[in-house]
DNA sequence: ATGTAAACGATAATCATTCTCATGTAAAGC
DNA sequence: GCTTTACATGAGAATGATTATCGTTTACAT
């Protein structure tokens, strides 16, 4: 479990749900949750907890610099622990599995093309959509 | 306004509001609308319309090959018609000005990265925001 | 230990989008 | 041009994710 001084740096109260939380994040398997995930884990392990507090939570942490908020092409957002460096997304469309990827051109050059049309650049996104298909989908669920 | 054959060619029966949306997107200014635009512009023409067919309808443009959805990062989804080849986007933070650019080595780059990790690209999506400060925002709302 | 501001959980509210269904209409045939 | 009929429409209810409200609880500085 994550410990009160992991929030305390953060600028949070060290708070049950807060680390309950976070300790999803920095203990699971899985590195990328829903608001959905995290209450049906918590709930399916004995802790009271409810929806408002897990959003509020996510967004005290993302503001905290601790989770990044992802968008991909449906309708909720899943979060991912800030560790490592940036990298961006692809993920499979027969089996949701995200896999990760950084190419420094990449980045280079969506640098120059903002710069070309007059914008700072202050966040950016991309996401690769396809299906795992060398792999046949292992992950199929 | 868009002929009828239009849409006979996109294998859609030739309805007014489908005429309509369409004329919207091959006459108006603005090139990215969302469901809302459509429905207040129409409505503001004193066209009966309903929520309900504008987004019945931009779901079949989309499907017909018309229109490309866009999920920018809030809520909701904006629609631009497909002409030229593909671009990304680029959204000033400040004003919701949005820009396009288009790079081949990026595009290159992000099958290439996708094969590496056992994919095959059907889709991707890639957003930049930031701020148009070089033309202090002169879209500025 | 205790006071207080902050955080909590339940529940209602919101917002974009989709569904349901009774009515309207495009276009094919007479 | 006028029926026919399947498909399209508009109003409003329903949905699903997220956010706001509010009375209660809790972390933690005093």
């Amino acid at each position: 479990m994550s410990t009160p001084d992991d929030l305390k740096t953060a600028g949070l109260k060290a708070t049950m749900p807060r680390l309950k939380i976070l300790s999803l994040f920095e203990q699971g398997e899985a590195r990328h949750l829903s608001a959905d995930d995290i209450y049906n884990t918590l709930i399916g392990e004995g802790f009271d907890i409810g929806f408002a507090t897990v959003y509020r939570v996510l967004t005290q942490f993302e503001q905290a610099g601790l989770l990044t908020r992802h968008h991909f092409e449906n309708d909720r957002s899943v979060f991912e622990l800030n560790q490592g460096g940036h990298h961006d997304h692809i993920m499979c469309l027969q089996c949701g599995r995200v896999e990760e990827f950084y190419d420094p051109e990449i980045e280079k050059r969506q640098v120059e093309a903002a710069e070309k049309l007059g914008f700072t650049i202050r966040d950016h996104s991309l996401y690769l959509y396809g299906d795992c298909t060398r792999t046949r989908c292992p992950h199929r669920k």
